[in-house]
DNA sequence: CGCGACGTTGATTTGCCTCAACGATTGTGG
DNA sequence: CCACAATCGTTGAGGCAAATCAACGTCGCG
């Protein structure tokens, strides 16, 4: 748990009393790879804190086809705000891509915790911030590179991450089909 | 000024002392059509709330065209904030789409409005979370819709709003060519 | 009035998708 | 521990959505 505090304290000052408290609204909690923890059509109440693993944001299209829209990795949020907060069904899958570990709160219990030690607003400010900043850079390159600069762009910046996840679920995270990624790798394109 | 006290107050409760503080940091200014805010390779250091009018975020791409990544209308925060966080130089444009009214605020203001007054820590907390959501959702739809629903849907909307922009900038932001849209609207396709 | 900004149209090209078939690898139950 | 089925990745042929290019119409404004 003193993941989440560690990450919390490159923002914000927190005293150990004040951590203890934080702690005390999370619930700790282990999905095995593939299982699900949103489904289409349920309401969405829960902010996820991944600190093992990786999860992912998906949809599935009109032609039945899986559509990554998001991971997070260790230290990474991850929810369906627009259900969160308009409290009306999804129509995202958050997925466990690999056996994780993360830290779960509910809409009712953050805003408790939020009534209790208000300097937690700043903290999610500032995380909101970082995730709309790093949403402006995508719209960006999305809208710029072609197919096959997304690939070698995201493989530079990350060739960690890419080792640990199916090149499917990439592809389609970098919005081409699984196919062409393949001609991409194979540098038949 | 009231209008940007009226957008807080949907989101926190504000006394008529700590509205009149809020105002005190920002600044009112007026740009004309078409006159940019922020320049490629400038520091981007504010934050603009929109009274009346419109503004645009744009980047020029390799081949010399601009693609808009973002408008903002009435009651709409706009900047650039990769470039606030890192204050590292922008490779983004704002613009006035029309003549256009705005409170602006730096960062080392807000800073200090933000101490003065960490209440509204919560309300930015709840605009940038209101964004992402809709982030989500426009991640959604470039992934699932083609041009012409995407266009279809836009248009659905915001009907209103597409009267006021030329077809060219809203065919940049939808991620497809002015010529594409031309032919769209006429049923070519 | 004349020029620049905006929009339209048609011909051609292309980046990427779709479909189908086939390896390779992983995992699982008998 | 093997057999067999999923799951994942590869390859090639063919097709389509949208881009590109070029030319031309039109409007508003200085």
């Amino acid at each position: 748990m003193d993941q989440l505090i560690t990450h919390i304290r490159k923002f914000i000052v927190l005293d150990d009393a004040e951590a203890a408290i934080v702690i005390s609204f999370f619930k700790n909690e282990n999905f095995k790879k593939k299982s699900l923890l949103l489904h289409e059509g349920s309401l969405c109440s829960t902010q996820y804190f991944v600190l093992k693993g990786c999860l992912r944001l998906y949809i599935i299209n009109e032609k039945g086809n899986e559509q990554t829209l998001q991971f997070a990795i260790e230290n990474w949020w991850i929810t369906d705000y627009m259900s969160l907060q308009t409290q009306r069904p999804t129509h995202f899958y958050i997925q466990a891509v690999e056996n994780s570990e993360v830290l779960a709160i509910d809409t009712d219990h953050l805003e408790k915790l939020l009534v209790r030690l208000p300097k937690m607003e700043r903290y999610f400010r500032l995380i909101l911030q970082k995730s709309f900043a790093a949403y402006q850079m995508r719209i960006k390159y999305l809208y710029t590179q072609s197919a096959e600069e997304r690939y070698h762009f995201f493989n530079n910046l990350q060739p960690e991450f890419v080792q640990r996840i199916p090149q499917y679920m990439l592809a389609s995270y970098l919005d081409f089909s699984a196919e062409f990624m393949s001609k991409i790798r194979a540098g038949k394109v």
